[in-house]
DNA sequence: CTACTCAGGCTGCTTGAGTC
DNA sequence: GACTCAAGCAGCCTGAGTAG
């Protein structure tokens, strides 16, 4: 069965007596005056034939799609609605936004969908950190197409130009001041080496925090993989008399360090202060309430776009180059604090 | 006859220049 | 002012021409 054919500019035209440029000019370019009448019929006979406006043709044309690429690692939490986000900020911009997901960190899914994006000629790609490969995104950035990374930390420079980096270091840095604060004499970090590029972030934040706060406050860095944490917080209680602080990785890893404490009848926050990453649903539906740190959906999206649109209208600005950190905002809850 | 190159046509639309 | 003409966009396809 062959696909019935789309009703073209010409057909309008056609139908509406005028010319195709008309048609275009009516449709298409609002500062371009027509009479009444021409505009009446042109509307008319697009609306009775079903006109569609293609866009490859446009984009053809214009030498632009209007269309972003958007490559994460996961459709799921953080990624899906950091997604959403950059959709809403797109539109705004004008552009449509196109995601697809490197399928969990799978280099051969990521340079399928990186080949189908540039194929389609997108106007520019965002793209996560964590779902590309340095190679990879080194070519996108030879070939011209302009690129906005998004939490790229440690890049080499001549790829990372620009990126919009989450403020892990900082959240965790300031939680170590929270906990010092709050009279902790040890502070702990529950990590995760399976994410490594944002644990290794995190605990960039945590030492200097150690180093600008934690005078006479012991330390320890943990890996949770494989860890009884019931078994770590009976230690940890038995080998510190006055309050102990953790910072956890995310709010998961919280999640089961409050648990684990509950079970053990650990006072909170009294004997155990503990902050989380994320503030996710379940920091605000536990109890007590997780500390945690929000992150800025809004505000990453706004500025991935922004810098986007500046990399397409081929706009420079002083500095705008360099990385931007987008700060995560602090909601004190019952794990630091009685409520 | 086969294999290859190259020019031109085609697609749907936009847009600057020109006409009435 | 209102409208039309025609070039041009990128890439695929087709047919003519050429070499071996």
């Amino acid at each position: 069965m062959t696909k019935p054919k789309q009703v073209t500019i010409v057909e309008v035209a056609e139908a509406a007596g005028v010319s195709i440029a008309t048609v275009s000019n009516v449709l298409n370019r609002g500062g371009i005056r027509s009479s009444k009448e021409t505009i009446r019929k042109v509307e008319l006979a697009a609306e009775q034939l079903g006109y569609r406006r293609n866009t490859m043709a446009a984009g053809l044309s214009r030498n632009k799609t209007y269309e972003i690429g958007l490559i994460i690692p996961a459709m799921a939490g953080y990624y899906g609605q950091l997604a959403e986000h950059l959709q809403i900020e797109a539109h705004h911009a004008g552009y449509h936004l196109s995601v697809f997901s490197s399928g969990g960190f799978d280099p051969d899914i990521e340079r399928r969908h990186l080949e189908v994006l540039l194929q389609r000629r997108v106007d520019g790609l965002i793209c996560h950190g964590l779902a590309m490969g340095f190679e990879t995104t080194r070519s996108i950035v030879n070939s011209g197409t302009p690129l906005v990374l998004i939490n790229g930390w440690g890049w080499p420079e001549d790829i990372a130009t620009g990126a919009v980096n989450l403020g892990f270091a900082g959240a965790c840095l300031q939680s170590v001041k929270v906990l010092a604060d709050h009279g902790c004499e040890a502070i702990c970090y529950l990590g995760s080496k399976r994410s490594k590029v944002i644990d290794e972030q995190r605990l960039i934040g945590f030492n200097a925090g150690m180093a600008q706060f934690g005078g006479g406050v012991s330390q320890e860095i943990v890996d949770t993989m494989g860890l009884d944490i019931e078994a770590y917080l009976r230690d940890l209680m038995q080998q510190h008399a006055k309050p102990v602080g953790i910072v956890a990785f995310d709010d998961h890893v919280a999640l089961r360090v409050l648990s684990a404490a509950n079970k053990l009848h650990i006072d909170i926050p009294g004997r155990l202060k503990l902050i989380g990453i994320n503030n996710d649903y379940i920091a605000k539906e536990s109890y007590p309430g997780i500390s945690s740190w929000d992150i800025p959906y809004i505000d990453q999206a706004q500025m991935a776009i922004n810098k986007l649109m500046h990399k397409i209208a081929n706009k420079t600005e002083s500095g705008e180059d360099r990385e931007i950190e987008v700060p995560l905002t602090f909601i004190e809850r019952g794990t630091t604090k009685l409520q």
